[in-house]
DNA sequence: AGCACGCCGACT
DNA sequence: GTCGGCGTGCTC
């Protein structure tokens, strides 16, 4: 019987208006091979223009009346883009982050392998200048001018030389007129690399036969043809290069027959330096015990989640590396994400160093291309082993078995781009999908991991050794408020001072650290360290300067900033701001003689520059190297004895309820980097505020400590682990309507959660209030912060969804963030 | 988001 | 009449 197919598709429309499954027909051609995943092209809208879609469903009725269904227009690629599991995995993705489906599609696909429609336009034959004159609309006189002179051009070239606003009435218009004819391309943004091979084509045993047939004169070939006697096959440039030869006599060996010219695809391989191998490592006691709880529970099959422990320098590595090992030999794949800043050549090394070649790697700095290829190495089977970061948990593997989050608590694992999904949570739903199993490794971990360890939720596994029983360094807390009573008012205190001048003259380096993260500062008074701070949030004030206002960005309380210390009176009422930059300047007059480097987002946009720096330090050509987070991770230079923090206040005072833990963080890590060879390190840490608990706990390295005050005050003033946050975004150009809008929204908001549960604290919502950075590009943008109690999120959802997005109000642009890293 | 349709004013 | 501008509403 010849029963009809039909297909849901998700199309690639960026709408939130058409982000839902459109029906489409199946050609008869297509019912056997079609399958959920697939890329499909599909007529979409009135002028039946050719967009890219997903088959997210295969089934044999149509939600629709039949005479609207079209039908699909061609199937892109002989076998699915995702995988039933990855499918599954983005429609997750989908309702959990309240994205849309094709931006969620698009982050789990690889970059670039989309195709674009692309349309070119001709005059059509016969059309005589005159007649072109004729035209009564400038703008079509104008198109026409145009491709009469330059012949086909793309309506992308015509719309940016022309300036045309609405440059497709024009063209459609024209076309109609049967004055010029539109041609579509569907074209793919990253190509294949291909390279030229060639072949040996004669046979050794006739050498004399063919030396005969060359010219005595021609030495080129001949040198060739000796070459290829002893290669069957060679590249065509290391030909070129090694016989020292033209491409002309290659071409004309070619002709003769005695070689061939073969173009082959190659990957391209963003690891260009040869990386020696390396062996297994003796394990400790506490790492072997590490490996065996985990690999007992795999072979078990029970896929737990792990939480790794391990204070800096502990060998979490090599705990990876072993696992990883194991799960090589039952034909498992395993994916290792690394935060961004630390994927360093030092990092991808140690397991490129292991596994060789079964090693891909992604990151940021990866050109189209070679993303592309990696992609398709995974795809195939070619490697089995991933390391990158946040977007390689969407590794296309289909045998995984092992995924591992190294450094667990760092935030860019969270996304910030829609769908903002954080890597830990897609891990979890992975392994659940997949039957794989998750580990998270950090000295530091957030304070939401451990929590769930704490539950049970996931198990604790704790390394408190460091390898070779190393110390760690030392921290030394100075006091910045009785330096200035002693009449120092430099970003100096007396002790960083002479250590710098004692570590210069011992020809030791040094690293200072700064976090200068954030465009607005904070006020605190410089005599008792008073900072102020939103008494209704226990969140400081953030200073902008546009208004001479202090801001809450969570309840959007506003206060003129006092010019007296309330707490004190003094009047050392400070705003703070000091970048690296300005400590580079400082240190270059300070030290003159010393040679400085910096590290952070703005020395280091160039490929390959981060890896320079890091090599002069390396070599000894660096006395002093100033930076950012940057440096806090991986970096392992043994002649680092002196580690300074500027100041360790910048982070503690961010507006956010995160900014004790990420102190903390800080503190511990770029504290790591100091005394890592024979001599005994040292860091000296410069705050206004040394009573505070995530300094002190951070001096004894001890963190059950930090987490327990920490989870304390998450507890009573209601932040994650204990309620969820929802940030919502709303933003337009006319700031009038947006207020409007957004008071408007969330009263609706308001009535459909329903008075009853906002009154008992299950949802609390605060705002609306300007976002804190209030305008972006030209858009006002307007914030609303809510706070759900656990078990009320997926009702809180719902209602979001009906409010924010399926109706859109006055077309105002909304953006919502599940658990948000920071509301900056 | 794009795109067509439709209504309106300006200009031949 | 015809062209272009902009508001409205729909997309299988």
């Amino acid at each position: 019987m010849n029963k009809r197919l039909f297909a849901d598709v998700i199309v690639d429309n960026k709408s939130t208006k058409t982000d839902r499954p459109f029906s489409y027909l199946i050609p008869d051609e297509h019912k056997f091979t079609i399958k959920r995943g697939m890329r499909v092209l599909v007529p979409f809208g009135f002028g039946n223009k050719l967009v890219e879609g997903i088959v997210v469903n295969v089934k044999n009725s149509s939600d629709v009346d039949i005479s609207k269904v079209k039908s699909i227009e061609e199937i892109i690629g002989n076998k699915p883009i995702l995988t039933e599991e990855m499918l599954k995995l983005g429609i997750w993705m989908k309702n959990k982050y309240l994205a849309q489906y094709i931006d969620v599609f698009k982050t789990i696909m690889p970059t670039g392998i989309s195709k674009k429609l692309k349309q070119y336009v001709s005059l059509n034959n016969g059309i005589s200048f005159e007649e072109i004159k004729n035209i009564k609309s400038e703008n079509q006189k104008k198109i026409l001018k145009y491709l009469y002179d330059n012949g086909e051009s793309s309506v992308d070239i015509l719309k940016n030389k022309l300036k045309i606003k609405n440059i497709s009435s024009s063209i459609k218009a024209l076309e109609k007129k049967n004055l010029i004819t539109i041609r579509s391309i569907l074209a793919s943004e990253v190509k294949k690399k291909y390279k030229k091979f060639v072949f040996r084509n004669f046979n050794t045993f006739n050498i004399q036969k063919v030396l005969q047939n060359i010219n005595k004169r021609a030495f080129k070939q001949l040198e060739i043809i000796k070459f290829m006697c002893n290669n069957e096959s060679v590249a065509l440039n290391d030909l070129m290069i090694k016989t020292e030869s033209s491409l002309s006599s290659v071409k004309s060996l070619e002709n003769k027959g005695y070689i061939k010219i073969v173009e082959k695809e190659i990957k391209r391989n963003p690891i260009n330096k040869k990386i020696p191998r390396t062996k297994k490592l003796e394990l400790t006691e506490e790492q072997k015990n590490c490996v065996d709880t985990i690999y007992k529970d795999i072979s078990e099959g029970k896929n737990n989640t792990f939480l790794i422990h391990g204070v800096t320098g502990s060998g979490k590595t090599e705990v990876y590396l072993q696992l990883i090992e194991k799960m090589l030999q039952k034909e498992k794949q395993s994916i290792v994400l690394v935060p961004e800043i630390s994927l360093t050549p030092q990092t991808v090394e140690r397991f490129v160093g292991r596994f060789g070649d079964k090693v891909a790697v992604l990151h940021s700095k990866l050109s189209l291309g070679e993303r592309y290829d990696e992609w398709r190495k995974i795809r195939e089977g070619k490697v089995k082993i991933v390391v990158g970061a946040r977007s390689a948990i969407f590794a296309p593997f289909d045998n995984l078995g092992l995924i591992i989050i190294d450094e667990e608590h760092e935030t860019s694992y969270k996304s910030s781009m829609s769908p903002k999904y954080d890597a830990i949570e897609v891990a979890q739903k992975r392994c659940e999908l997949e039957n794989a199993t998750l580990i998270l490794g950090s000295a530091t971990p957030s304070i939401e991991t451990y929590y769930k360890a704490q539950q049970g939720e996931i198990k604790l596994l704790t390394l408190s050794k460091r390898i070779n029983n190393r110390k760690m360094p030392p921290i030394e807390i100075i006091d910045m408020k009785e330096e200035l009573d002693n009449g120092n008012k430099s970003i100096f205190s007396k002790s960083l001072y002479e250590a710098i001048k004692e570590n210069l003259q011992n020809k030791k380096q040094t690293i200072l650290f700064l976090n200068r993260r954030g465009f607005s500062t904070f006020i605190s008074c410089r005599k008792c360290g008073y900072v102020a701070k939103c008494n209704k949030c226990d969140i400081s004030l953030t200073y902008h300067l546009s208004e001479n206002i202090l801001k809450c960005h969570y309840c959007g309380l506003a206060k003129k900033p006092p010019t007296i210390c309330p707490e004190c009176k003094s009047k050392y009422i400070k705003y703070f701001g000091v970048g690296t930059q300005k400590v580079e300047e400082i240190v270059k007059r300070t030290f003159p003689k010393a040679r400085v480097a910096r590290m952070d987002v703005d020395t280091t946009i160039r490929k390959g520059s981060h890896q320079k720096i890091l090599d002069k330090v390396k070599n000894g050509d660096v006395d002093i190297l100033i930076g950012t987070q940057m440096i806090s991770k991986g970096l392992d230079f043994p002649n680092v004895t002196l580690v300074g923090i500027i100041a360790a206040d910048i982070t503690l005072n961010l507006p956010d309820f995160k900014s004790a833990e990420r102190t903390f963080q800080l503190i511990t890590q770029v504290g790591g980097r100091a005394g890592r060879g024979e001599t005994e390190g040292r860091v000296i840490l410069q705050t206004y505020e040394p009573e505070h608990y995530s300094i002190k706990t951070a001096k004894e390295h001890d963190y059950i400590n930090f987490y327990n005050k920490e989870i304390a005050i998450r507890k009573e003033f209601d932040y994650p682990p204990f309620v969820d946050i929802i940030n919502i975004i709303m933003a337009d150009t006319d700031e009038k309507k947006l207020y409007n809008t957004c008071y408007k929204t969330i009263d609706i908001l308001k009535e459909k959660i329903g008075y009853e549960k906002i009154k008992n604290g299950n949802i609390k919502i605060l705002g609306p209030h300007p976002a804190p950075i209030s305008k972006i590009k030209g858009y006002h943008r307007w914030q609303v912060l809510i706070k759900c109690k656990g078990n009320h999120l997926a009702f809180l959802k719902k209602i979001i969804k009906k409010v924010f997005i399926n109706t859109t109000y006055e077309n105002i642009k909304v953006s919502i963030d599940i658990n948000p890293n920071s509301i900056l």
